[in-house]
DNA sequence: TTAATAAAGGACAATTTTATCCGATTTATA
DNA sequence: TATAAATCGGATAAAATTGTCCTTTATTAA
């Protein structure tokens, strides 16, 4: 409804990262998949998108797979993922589907949509992988059902 | 971002024909699409399901075309117009894509999308067709640019 | 009663998004 | 050094959404 598909996996397989990686654990895209209910292939071309925007770090190799710093998952915020997958729609457009949302020639939506965007967006931007990764380890929230 | 692009353009046409009833003139498909800067074929099909739900009122033959009742554009808001398009998603959906969002099993995201969507859900239930219809005749919003 | 006008609806086409497959590349370890 | 494990990346396929075309149906007015 509010990200696309890919980017609703893109989330889950960070968050799924992030906690694995708070116990020290590498994990392999097969892994990440069948931990977030994902299909594999697809989610391996998203990684490579949080990997080249520096969300996820990626190992080649025996031993290898995607880990996340420490320091990252408090540094990545969800609005960083939804960029780097969904791309900055969700900040420029138009509820009602204009070019672009604009202030000086608005759409009838514009001041309601306007102000639920915001809010949207600084849920995002305050919202760290690492938070997310918490309510998971304490076994409060899932990625799958 | 937030809406499909069926539900974009039934919104706009809604707006426009709301806006012409207002004057008394009944409006077609054709009129309508030039004004909302709409594709013909689509905007009419989005049409036909928004006169199956009775969100506006068609009227075939010459001087036929769409209509809005006065008093309809007060009851009509616009989850009604998002629900017959694009259904139900808006309000079961899970940010994450979940199967559905469930508050007993809640994916990570759960609290802080749950709030956002109920301020969207109020928004779209508070909105009425009227008052879209009134910023446009004020000339104080657009339907197109 | 006929001609013209407008929506309804079915079939089809194009585009975008989602998803799969497979060979190339990198790297750890036996 | 050979092998195997893992990501990378390109090509392709499937599904969903968006968009078109054309025939039928209803209705008005001459
Ligand atoms: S112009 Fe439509 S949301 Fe801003
Ligand atoms: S379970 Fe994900 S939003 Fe409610």
């Amino acid at each position: 409804m509010m990200f696309s598909k890919a980017c609703e996996y893109g989330i889950r397989a960070a968050v799924y990262i992030a906690l694995q990686s708070l116990e020290g654990r590498r994990v392999s895209v097969t892994e990440i998949a069948e931990e977030i209910d994902s299909p594999v292939a697809f989610t391996a071309k998203i990684l490579q998108q949080l990997n080249r925007n520096k969300i996820v770090h990626s190992v080649k190799g025996p031993t290898g797979g995607f880990e996340i710093e420490r320091e990252d998952m408090d540094s990545v915020k969800l609005n960083m993922i939804v960029k780097a997958i969904d791309g900055d729609q969700i900040y420029k457009g138009c509820g009602l589907g204009l070019k672009e949302c604009n202030a000086l020639q608005p759409c009838p939506l514009h001041d309601k949509f306007v102000d639920i965007r915001t809010n949207l967006k600084k849920m995002l931007q305050n919202t760290s992988l690492y938070e997310l990764a918490m309510g998971l380890e304490v076994g409060l929230t899932y990625l799958k059902r």
